[in-house]
DNA sequence: ATTAGCACTCTGAATTGGCGAGTGCTAACC
DNA sequence: GGTTAGCACTCGCCAATTCAGAGTGCTAAT
């Protein structure tokens, strides 16, 4: 059930001219392709047969022919050739990206920008998961009556705070000696072990504190994985700008899909296993993506992964394209976190 | 040029009721209100009257008639009654802001939520802006090779962070006693005096380090009021419901004025001096909110403003509902940060 | 001052009739 | 046998047309 090379070369001819312009492409059009130099029904026939094997679907009798989700995945798997890119697209990045970046929060934010700036479909960014970080610092900060900040930093610069409460007779100084102790303690661990370390070790000067440090403990942990999902979004009406999304329905179920969060929160912490993923169109588990695609990366400090981001748009994307920004971006995103945040 | 009570009646009959359908009202449907005692041909004759001074519009002749700006405007000071929110709708609030907030930015965040959830309208929150809090805390974190984490906290529990370069020979001992020096001395101080104050004190034992502690303050600065607007955003999808953005473009345009936030960073900055603001359609500045009203309130600790919140809707909104939403939702979010933040 | 009546206007929804793009099939061609 | 020209047929799309309904303004009567 292989193609044979012209079936190979039609199929692919099909594929990149839908993308394109997002119309059935007929078998006139395809005849008129530099290469072939077939009769557009020589290209008819092959189109049936097409069919027949499942890569192509007709919307309707006496309309051209669109690639299926099959046809994409032999495309994105066999025949894709990855875009480089352009100097403007790398310039559209650099631009978003040079900014000043001091924080976290912002760097997460500005990539996604840049990923749908370049791509003009919709981007995703996963802020970094800081299991894997190692803790550099803990202080407590005494607020008002009974109330305290815990603030975390991990080697690798992420700050995380909570507030928590603090048992009324505990003085401020006493807050103080236990940061200092904690820190100590816990120095260069990775952040999803202090939990289980500090059940172990909570004897000695600390034991008479231990539900306190229950709580930050907990309070810690709370952060490692954000319940509440961060992801950064950008570019979410770019796909109104697609005739895939000019049926005001559609455009509103998916724009209220992604406004929620919490499935693309889903899908990033899915895929942060792979380096790359591309889930096309009914691959997606969600019914709200059965005709988007989806592709992502990771980046990482060193080896360690540590969160990841995507890009979202119709199954009819430009898939060579995406992949190139996305390496891109992910080779740009973790030398940028692990070399340095740009503090000019 | 003031009206009569009849025609401020009718006035306030035609809003209403054009606030529920969106459709332009007609003399027939006036005149079977309950209360009027008038055939519809004498509301016409006030109706013409009431078109004269600009009061209504008719989109085209043998169409009813709509309300203008000027008549919300109207409305608005005059004959809009507060709708008490229903058990529901506190229900609804509760829900979302009862979770477990142990972070400024999560009770932002579901502030939002709830805003846009109970008056199915589009929701802003511009996070403290943490001027008028004061210092309470400052600590440098040493990083890997020449950098080092800023964590500034403040009365309120605020935490901000920034990565700056540190100079080659400063031991981490040295930043821990930098941290210790400048925290007392800058104990209480509000975070906006913070950069004269070290300008005028940067004598002593401070003085060789004059560089490197001017970065210090300049990151410091550079957080309190953000740059990257960090404005909230909930709800923008809720805007396809109203028949006014049933036109495609319009609804492109105005999610992707919202997506941008820097507008509404402007105006929820701008609306901060006042307890509340409600801007009708062409009293918005920009272009983009011509047809839209836009209703914030300031939320504070204390007597102190820290920052604004608010509904952008048609400006045919519900402004009765929506006054008391922002009214509940001030004096609830001012509790919240002042008393405590859930961590239960 | 109010109202009934009427002619007039305008929109929006439904219907219709080409037009054009594209197909599948058949018969001829190399 | 693979390829191609030719042709009848299908179907979506667009523009033009029609028609009902809602609403108006005006006038004359109450």
């Amino acid at each position: 059930m292989d193609l044979d090379a012209r079936k190979l070369g039609i199929l692919k001819a099909i594929i990149d001219e839908y993308i394109l312009s997002a119309s059935p492409v007929g078998s006139r059009a395809i005849s008129k392709h530099e290469g072939f130099n077939l009769s557009s029904a020589t290209i008819r026939n092959e189109m049936a047969d097409l069919e027949e094997l499942g890569y192509l679907a007709q919307p309707h009798t006496s309309a051209g022919r669109i690639p299926s989700d099959k046809a994409y995945r032999l495309y994105v798997d066999q025949m894709m050739q990855k875009a480089a890119l352009s100097d403007d697209e790398i310039k559209i990045i650099r631009a978003h990206m040079s900014e000043k970046l001091d924080e976290v929060e912002a760097v997460m934010k500005h990539t996604a920008q840049a990923l749908s700036a370049v791509t003009n479909y919709t981007a995703m960014v996963l802020p970094p998961m800081l299991a894997a970080n190692r803790l550099r610092h803990i202080q407590l900060v005494p607020l008002r009556e009974g109330r305290a900040l815990v603030v975390v930093v991990t080697t690798a610069g992420f700050a995380r705070d909570a507030v928590i409460r603090v048992p009324e007779d505990m003085s401020s100084d006493e807050l103080e000696r236990i940061s200092r102790i904690l820190t100590e303690r816990f120095y260069d661990c990775r952040m999803d072990h202090i939990g289980e370390r500090v059940a172990s070790e909570m004897g000695g000067e600390l034991y008479e504190r231990k539900a306190f440090l229950c709580s930050v403990v907990e309070a810690i942990e709370r952060k490692i994985e954000p319940e509440t999902p961060n992801v950064q979004l950008s570019g979410a009406t770019n796909m109104l700008h697609y005739p895939e999304y000019s049926d005001m329905n559609k455009a509103k179920t998916f724009l209220a899909a992604v406004e929620g969060r919490s499935m693309l929160y889903e899908m990033l912490k899915r895929a942060s296993k792979l380096e790359f993923t591309i889930t096309i169109g009914n691959e997606n588990e969600d019914e709200m993506f059965k005709d988007c695609s989806i592709v992502t990366a990771t980046y990482q400090i060193g080896d360690e992964p540590l969160g990841s981001f995507g890009i979202i748009g119709p199954t009819r994307m430009n898939y060579g394209k995406v992949m190139s920004v996305l390496e891109y971006m992910r080779r740009s995103l973790s030398e940028l976190l692990s070399s340095e945040l740009n503090d000019e």
